[in-house]
DNA sequence: GATGAATGAGGATTCATTCAT
DNA sequence: TATGAATGAATCCTCATTCAT
């Protein structure tokens, strides 16, 4: 596992005080960047936490205490409990869909399905395995600001499955593309779901069986070869 | 505490003018059925709130409220929170067990693949429709006496899929069972969320569609007929 | 859920006197004195609400008020209820020890039996007279803890209660011993009720008379001259 | 408010039975005389549950299930806790005013002090061990009504001390005379718990020791023989 | 009278959040 | 800024007491 929290990003949640600091001394940059960095730190600790405990059992203290901070310091960064979840999210979820749009960037899509499916989800579970916080906070927490993101991750990859669908099965009907779509990503997060409890030659073996399925699930409504 | 949930009295919720329910004499009998109702009462509650708010953030006083009674009332029937879950989850586990007894029996494993995806497939997603709160509870929370409920609830299924699944498959390995077992249970569960998460017409589709890929699925891998 | 079982519970009173936990810089000494502070403050409301109401009636809330605290802050110090009157009869357990110890020591159980009573008996009323919380904990909390300290107390009076009367009456048989330590111990105790329920005159008069019923209840009893 | 509470406090067992406002009819004598066995039955599932758990953790409904009745029955008697521990104080007390009018009666307290104090003590010691509930309840209730009875008995009882005290030494000052009863009365508490807490011989060797401590304590103070 | 279900105020305890240092 | 003590509303749960039957 280890550490893997990039900096740079934005912090946002925060920072309005910052905004006409200084813009000749370079303390404030220097501050600015540790700010960055105890960010990242307790956005690190809250994805432990929520991982280990759901969101909703977590509490700030432990986030902190995970975090190697005082409560007091974690809201200097973060307004309240909710927003920080909200602020991982956000992050995990604009890494998410960079790798989404790795995996959905038309060379992969332009080949026969097998390897389309081995081209696409193998990155995606990728990212899923190396930031397991991101189901368990995408999952239930109950938090609107989460339910958003939520929804646009949702919203991302049913428009990115529909558009792959459409180009394999022109004449399928808006409907049916939807329930289709709706149906391979359920599969997927099912599937998602036992590949993460699993590790080694069963992780690999459910991320084959989900491949098996979607592949016997699609292969009979191709109609078309893929365009290109 | 509160081991004493016999079912067997559903009699007229609506109509209170029970003119035969006295035996030897009034009170006990209807004293019983008074605490039956109480407790149907707010176990019906504590569904609602839990599927609203999910385990954790439900509160006892809100079941309470919902069930229109004082917080007292329910400590008067459970010991704590826990065992409300607990006791709703075994009720509606029971059920399930029920319902999926019905939905395996050996006439209808017999068929061929669809119209066994059908007779089995059938019952259990009406449970599930009926019983909105059976998979909220079931899913994630954190308690020791629900996860275990669960667990019962998995192990069954997967091992009623196993069964069949033997019987169609009887050269695949005790691995490639379970594997091809748990994938189905996921398909299934995944599809029951797109399923209860709409109506009518669209529900249909879901149900259709869940079908479909079961079928696909699956079809290649058979390699006798049903036995019988 | 609440696995904080932090300092609260075992400050152990004694450790104001660490010079050398802050070499470097005042703030942790300064926050550590003020914990250390808040303890006592709470512990002295402890002693007066429980003089006043009794372990049982006595209310969290009412100790943190009588403290001029939140209730949350009591339980930063405290895990509950019970630690406080565990902590609070141990620190003052402790101290009647040292008292015990003082008043037991060695030359002035050397002296004839009316120096020897004022001896051992001044310091031990004294202590009494200023903790009156001491008693009023150690008699009927029904706490598993605070019993227990009883106990220690009790074991320990009697044991030095035997050891002196063994020196007067060296052929008093064990059982003997044991009934007239428990006697002693118990006329002790009742006439401090009466001397702790008085003050000035009154007080010192049944102090007086304390001694005069030992005194005439022992002297019939000395077969030899203290040891030594 | 104003419901149904008239009775409960003050029935007292033993005389309301002379006032019948019924005469002529059977009926309500006997269901006067059913209602003071409900008040006994119910007076001694108290003095149990109170001897076991003290009178703060004893609740309502335990003490009515001792009695097996309803919690409402019991309510129907006495118009809440405290009026319970007070009547059967009050039973109680009125009982121990008759064994100390039996102990303290003349031709007891004309015997010199050896035989004075076996005539005296005995009985009451006899009370006491077999009302066990009465120490307990006199001890630390806290309740107001419970603390008057408890002044009432230790009035009485050092009353007649003093009395006897008086005939013995007739130049005692008044001061001198309370606090030699007072503690007279303290030693004989303490013993009684000692005496209490021990059976067979143990019981009987303090006893003994009670009456030793008391003899040696008062031999001394006599100057002249009772009187008679 | 008797029953036992119902009540609800009150107590112990937690935790998101604030504030003095 | 960082700290961690302090806050207090909210939670679970109890029990003396009342009320419908």
């Amino acid at each position: 596992m280890g550490k893997n929290t990039e900096k740079g990003t934005k912090s946002s949640a925060t920072d309005t005080a910052d905004t006409t600091d200084t813009d000749t001394t370079g303390t404030p940059r220097r501050r600015q960047a540790r700010g960055e960095r105890r960010i990242s730190q307790l956005l690190a600790a809250a994805a432990g936490v929520f991982c280990r405990t759901g969101y909703a059992s977590a509490s700030t203290n432990a986030i902190a205490r995970e975090a190697g901070v005082s409560p007091g310091t974690l809201y200097q960064y973060f307004p309240n409990k909710e927003a920080i979840a909200v602020e991982l999210g956000g992050q995990l979820l604009q890494r998410a869909h960079e790798t989404h749009g790795q995996a959905f960037r038309p060379e992969n899509l332009q080949r026969p399905l097998p390897e389309l499916l081995d081209a696409v989800l193998d990155p995606v579970i990728a990212f899923n395995c190396e930031n397991p916080a991101f189901w368990a906070l995408m999952h239930g927490t109950g938090v609107p600001g989460i339910a958003q993101e939520h929804e646009e991750l949702h919203a991302g990859l049913l428009a990115r499955i529909e558009a792959v669908l459409r180009d394999f099965c022109p004449e399928a009907s808006a409907h049916e593309l939807a329930h289709i779509s709706n149906m391979i990503l359920g599969i997927f997060k099912s599937s998602l779901d036992l590949i993460l409890a699993h590790e080694g030659e069963e992780r690999a073996a459910y991320t084959a069986e989900l491949k098996t399925v979607l592949l016997r699930y699609l292969e009979p409504m191709i109609t078309t070869t893929p365009p290109r």
